[in-house]
DNA sequence: GCCGACTACATCCGTTGCGGATATAGTCGG
DNA sequence: CCGACTATATCCGCAACGGATGTAGTCGGC
């Protein structure tokens, strides 16, 4: 058995959603994480240290990222770097197919403006 | 003043968000809360009473529900009823807004199938 | 040359929240 | 009469958040 069922892992906390996409588009570091976190929410959600290295050995427990070897384009010998695992992949979609149908009910519900999307 | 900002209150763990949706249609009591939701999400979320009246007494605190009188039509005098307050549908409106803008942002990423929605 | 700000990680610890177990008590079907 | 279901409540262990603090290096300014 490589892992369990992803969907024991549901739903997430919105720190560990919010550093699953923030490694979606390549591998970082802790520190460069937090800052695409607050960049992407518009400063609206903040990580300190306690809740962003606490969560990512968590989450490395979980297996849900692991640890990446730093590039060689950076000598900063401090970072350290992660990237999604394959189950983390899995899990985030499921995660984000949650909020997708909380978000199809709001609207279904008129709580929501209908933005239309496409 | 009346309430505090409202965006203090985010995120919204799931339960308290199942919950709020839960009364948007109307006066509710708890094992009812319970039932709608687990019916809502394909018995995906269940909320044991642990987590059931515990959350509850948190928003009523948080004033993001009130207790509701009993109706007419229910004579069974175990049942205690919620509504959500207007500040607890602010907070819920937030949050959905919030919620909408990652399933966005989850779609620009090509991480989530685009429903078309309409 | 020093001081403050920023980068980058780590640990500690108080508070909050989840969630199973347990308790109580009435109803209803077999 | 017993078990299942309805309905609420409390207790308590565990997980998670998040601020405070510590360490240490760099870099700009004055």
């Amino acid at each position: 058995m490589a892992h369990a069922d992803p969907r024991g892992q549901l739903p997430l906390t919105a720190v560990v959603l919010h550093i699953l996409l923030a490694l979606t588009d390549g591998d970082r570091h802790g520190y460069a994480i937090a800052q695409v976190i607050e960049e992407s929410t518009g400063g609206e959600v903040r990580t300190g240290p306690g809740t962003l290295y606490g969560s990512i050995q968590r989450m490395l427990v979980a297996t849900l990222i692991e640890e990446a070897p730093r590039p060689r384009s950076d000598d900063d010998e401090r970072r350290r770097y992660y990237r999604m695992t394959a189950f983390g992949r899995r899990v985030l979609g499921l995660e984000l197919d949650r909020l997708a149908q909380i978000v199809r009910l709001a609207r279904s519900k008129r709580l929501l403006q209908d933005t239309g999307v496409a």
